[in-house]
DNA sequence: TTGTACGCGTTATCAT
DNA sequence: ATGATAACGCGTACAA
């Protein structure tokens, strides 16, 4: 028996060496029990194990002596959940995102899940992305990062599937079927102008970029508090770039052209302020003096600008928590009518890009 | 048995809209046949397929109809390769592996690979990451992105997995087990600084990070740089930051402190190179005017910097292409002894951030 | 306390 | 040309 089982050991080793994966039969066969003993002692399971002493130990050791892993995929076919998150984004490269991801990968690993990447980076590719991530792949649940309302094939394609999803950064006056989490970017735009107006400005610029969600209620603020304070909006103040990569300065040279220029100037997002910066530089303005400069997101970047950034800060950690908990938590919310959205505050950070006018 | 049919049918769209999954038998029941010819029929079974021409039609609109979408997980069990690309990284907030990523994962979806995210961040989750990605995931390969060499236990790890591993932006001078694909430090150090002497630059200072791999390789080629042209190097216009996303403030000022502070730095990445630029103005130093500045990889922000940077550039799709072709091509390469390490050339591209000195 | 048997959805090898 | 049937590795009811 002894001799036998030494026998068994060798040749599973053997294998091991050989093809390399090692199956829990393997294990059985090395332990002398049968598989699903193997099973029952590797999972711990729950409360109705009768547990035996010995061949626990026994097991175990042969389990780790072989280096048996579980075969996901097995667990998977037999209904266990993937542990898979899918993730899409239109751009990992603008950094937002990827602290986005960053911050979501973190929490998510913490918990057991690996996240696989689905882009959506130009049009084109929304089919690609639900192929990749959700036909192909079978996630547990899919989180957007960013507001994809106008990809009505995307949206259409994840609504047939049966995991969770979420959105994330998604407007406050969003309304779409699953849950999501945003930020108040009305109270950011005004925490933002509020800070320019006190330190004296009037004639203040926004430069935004032709979007959906966030983006177009940041501009809608930026118009309600001009409206409010100025009786009106002067529109040769609001300049529009392609998104937050593109280059920003054809939008501050029209700008500076208009007959009394914006003494501050409020962005949408932060890369489309460092572009400002960049801008500035080359046309010899200088910042703050000539002109102040606000973004809104405060990515890494935004702390070594040129200068300092001032800039509104999102609620990263408290957002990512909020996603977490709604795809892994309880509430399985069935139906997706009544999905909830969560609007988190964002916060002011006041740096070096922005300081009273030259005239003060 | 029209009749019958039609039941059929009815019977598998009511499970499609419950519970969402629709598998072969259901197909097979809806165009009334078996399990197995629906297999055949919607792999397009190669060569010795008699193919049917009435079925074939009738499984493929039944297929189409019902929304079959095949479960990845059961081909994976059967031993089909399991389509998921594992990356690995320190840190995707580094705009520079952000890039890196988009463009690998860009690549590999191209070729139908998701691709799963597998942080290193910290030392502490080094096993982390192994378990998420390795153990836990069926990966078909691996990609290290960045220089894990000092990692030993991650690299212990890797040499127990049987998918295939291939390292990215590995210096050209790495030793390791596996295939890698890097770049010629030597030659784009070379090129930057040869930039800085042709423009009559004589004290040249460099600022990097403590690290191995690329960085390491970078500062030697400084070293050898300097040796050659002056006969001997300056220790003193060497600095040490602690990774690239680090300050480098402290980095500038101790430069700026020595008996004749230098007229141009070099830095081992664009990120330390822009918190250079941040620092300069934050000490009124005018940038190119009274300091030059090299920077390495040509992030999507170097040309927004301010100014805009003068740097090396990565050939990143040179990279990611001969990357994809390890993972993915027929030199399977069983013995990883004779692991190929493909080096690229960089190219320096010139912007604004250098000039001549001063005094000239 | 432990072993047997079945099924998850596929693909592949038999028969028919 | 197509229908049974056996795996793939695992979890679990059921039998012993």
């Amino acid at each position: 028996m002894a001799k036998r089982q030494a026998d068994d050991d060798e040749t599973v080793l053997a294998k091991a060496a050989k093809s390399g994966r090692i199956t829990m039969s393997d294990v059985a066969a090395a332990a002398g029990v049968a598989q699903s003993t193997v099973s029952r002692i590797l999972n711990d399971a729950a409360v109705p194990i009768p547990v035996s002493d010995e061949t626990r130990k026994r097991v175990q050791t042969a389990a780790r002596e072989l280096g048996y892993r579980p075969n996901p995929f097995a667990r998977a076919l037999r209904g266990a959940p993937s542990m898979l998150l899918g993730t899409i984004v239109r751009d990992i490269t603008d950094p937002f995102f990827a602290g986005a991801i960053d911050a979501l990968s973190l929490a998510f690993k913490a918990r057991g899940y690996s996240v696989v990447l689905g882009h959506a980076r130009s049009l084109e590719d929304e089919a690609l992305a639900l192929t990749a991530v959700l036909e192909s792949r079978q996630c547990d649940a899919i989180v957007l990062l960013g507001d994809f309302t106008a990809e009505h094939r995307l949206l259409e394609d994840l609504a047939h599937t049966n995991a969770r999803v979420v959105g994330l950064w998604y407007g406050a006056r969003t309304n779409v079927p699953f849950p999501t989490v945003g930020v108040d970017n009305d109270a950011g735009v005004l925490s933002a102008l509020e800070h320019l107006w006190s330190l004296g400005h009037r004639r203040i610029g926004y430069i935004g970029a032709v979007s959906h969600g966030d983006l177009q209620e940041r501009l809608d603020a930026y118009r309600n508090f001009m409206q409010a304070r100025l009786g009106t909006v002067d529109e040769g103040l609001i300049q529009l770039v392609a998104d937050s990569l593109s280059p920003a300065g054809g939008a501050l040279a029209a700008l500076r052209a208009v007959e009394t220029p914006p003494t501050a100037v409020l962005t949408a997002t932060d890369m489309i302020a460092l572009g400002v910066l960049h801008a500035a530089n080359e046309f010899d303005v200088s910042i703050p003096r000539d002109l102040s400069v606000v973004g809104f997101d405060d990515i890494l970047m935004a702390k070594i600008g040129v200068p300092a950034l001032t800039t509104v800060r999102m609620p990263i950690s408290e957002i990512v928590a909020a996603g977490v908990d709604m795809c892994l938590g309880p509430n399985a919310s069935a139906n997706q009518t009544d999905a909830p959205h969560i609007v988190l505050e964002p916060s002011l950070v006041v740096r070096k890009s922005s300081a009273p006018p030259a005239s003060h």
